[in-house]
RNA sequence: CGGGAUGUAGCGUAGCCCGGUUAUCGCGCCUGGUUUGGGACCAGGAGGUCGCAAGUUCGAAUCUUGCCAUCCCGACCA
């Protein structure tokens, strides 16, 4: 079983898959694209979503839900963003089936029940969220609207991988309406700075916050700032998006307000979402060969107790010398689980957490419970140690938090490795091919440039770091003159 | 939508080229027992429209045609 996924060097994509399904994460259903998140990976997905609720409500904002449909008349309301997500969008065109005449016992569109007007399934809420908006604000004092959603959205991509791009997805989607252009700029920089303090102190991803170019731009943003991550393959992996929206939603939806000088204005917006997605980053930047390396901070098991038996009498005692444990640990807001499933043995209990990526399992059998001691083994590193039973659940609180910070420093080491400077097209050519991560390299700043780039190396600009160090150069590919490196890399 | 591949039990597979008894093997599952410090063992048992449809044939998992689905590589994208 987890040896199976040793050839992930060969073949990364066929190893991601394999891993994400036979962890128990999730698994490919029935729908076309479309995947089964299973208990255990939702429990990892309640943990991320219960964090950065906790953060959001942190920095002012409430959460509300609006529809799954939106009227294409809405949807086209702002037509750059229409037109963005125009290629990717499901659409009701009817709302009732009837018996098929043809065929008994089989069902049929009822071609008299077609809508008036399409409802397109939302790839994203600005239209919908707009639309409603425009009810809810009349004065400054409605000012700033900070609201929240969560929910699932549809995009009908052409190639679909579990967590990373899937047909239906669950996220969060922050939309805010601001007075002015410069509150609403600063809001969208504090967001994207959420969504990084979360990747890197609670996955423990380290990240690039930066901007996008135009081309990478979200449909209908003035401004779109990201967080970009590392995966173990090499290539990026966008992890987050903070828009600013400019008035384009205001003016296509006609959201004004009366300023205190009684005069009307378009409001100024922001959107800002993270996904289903930061699972697949959570596993492409920490995984080994022996399965998941969860962070304890999100770990939906942080502990797990392997009871070793031997003898029918000594299940009583174990069980007992482990109960102690569980409430210690519980008590100090720690998540365990205790496998005495009896139909699997030991060695098997071991490999199975270690596939799920359960930061520290511990060992207890009649040897320990002589000894007054346990086996306490960490995931990240593999290391097995024995520990006293006396103080154990603290030292158990103090490992948890050393392989959170041991992780995120591995994950920052390959990152920070795998930033290169590249001054000559072969060069970069040959760090894509060979090294990856990310290149930092001189741009013209045109999308003709960047075009040709993408067609000659497949690599994208994935962004303009933020406070970026100012220096001369040349273009990487026309030799004009640049202000500043950027960061290319391949991508998901 | 182009290129490649694959569909046989819950999962992974053999058999297909060269048609022929009751479709192979492993894992998992159920019952009973023995076990338990790195993926246990014994005994018994359940589980199959061989992706779908048509054709060829005395006979099709195997040959032919059509269709469907999925995966991988592109184009597209969080």
């Amino acid at each position: 079983m987890a040896k199976e996924l040793t050839s992930r060097k060969e073949d990364y994509s066929q190893w991601y898959n394999d891993l994400v399904i036979k962890s128990g994460l999730a698994d490919y259903s029935a729908v076309r694209g479309c995947m089964v998140i299973k208990p255990y990976g939702y429990a990892l997905w309640e943990n991320i979503r219960d964090q950065l609720d906790k953060m959001f409500k942190e920095t002012g904002h409430v959460n509300a839900y609006f529809p799954l449909f939106v009227p294409k008349s809405l949807f086209e309301a702002e037509e750059k963003n229409a037109e963005g997500f125009a290629k990717e969008c499901a659409v009701v065109t009817h709302y009732r089936l009837k018996n098929n005449p043809d065929k008994p016992g089989k069902l049929m569109v009822d071609p008299e029940a077609k809508l008036e007007e399409e409802l397109v399934v939302r790839p994203t809420s600005e239209a919908i969220i707009w639309n409603t908006y425009k009810d809810w604000i009349q004065s400054y004092r409605d000012l700033p609207l900070l609201i929240n959603q969560w929910a699932n959205v549809v995009r009908w991509e052409m190639r679909t991988r579990l967590f990373l791009r899937t047909a239906e997805f669950l996220w969060q989607e922050g939309h805010t309406a601001h007075a002015t252009s410069a509150e609403a700029v600063e809001e969208t920089v504090k967001m994207v700075n959420v969504y990084a303090d979360f990747v890197e102190q609670f996955m423990a991803v380290p990240v690039v916050i930066g901007v996008k170019t135009e081309s990478e731009r979200f449909a209908g943003a003035e401004d779109t700032y990201c967080i970009e991550a590392l995966m173990q393959d090499g290539k990026a992996l966008q992890a987050g998006t903070s828009h600013f929206l400019g008035q384009n939603f205001a003016k296509a939806f006609d959201v004004q307000f009366l300023n205190k000088e009684n005069k009307k204005e378009f409001v100024w917006a922001t959107s800002w979402g993270v996904s289903t997605r930061l699972i697949g980053a959570l596993i492409m930047a920490h995984s080994d060969d022996e399965g998941l390396v969860l962070p304890p901070r999100l770990a939906p098991i942080q502990v797990v107790i392997v009871p070793v038996y031997k003898g029918p009498d000594s299940k009583p005692v174990i069980d007992d010398k482990a109960a102690v444990f569980i409430k210690q640990l519980k008590a100090l807001g720690i998540s365990v689980k205790f496998d005495d499933n009896d139909n699997n043995r030991p060695g098997w209990k071991f490999a199975e957490y270690e596939l799920k990526g359960v930061p520290v399992r511990i060992a207890m059998g009649l040897r320990d419970i002589e000894n007054n001691t346990v086996e306490v083994a960490r995931r990240d590193t593999k290391e097995k140690k024995i520990y006293s039973m006396d103080g154990l659940a603290e030292a158990i609180v103090l490992l948890l938090e050393d392989i959170q910070t041991n992780i995120y420093s591995q994950a920052k080491l390959y990152r920070d490795e795998h930033i290169t400077n590249a001054d000559q097209w072969d060069e970069f050519v040959k760090l894509l091919d060979e090294k990856t991560g990310f290149i930092a390299a001189h741009w013209d700043g045109t999308a003709e440039t960047e075009e040709k780039i993408k067609e000659a190396s497949k690599a994208t600009i994935r962004c303009i770091p933020l406070n970026n160090k100012q220096e001369e150069g040349k273009c990487i590919l026309t030799g004009k003159p640049s202000s500043q490196r950027v960061l290319f890399a391949r991508a998901y």
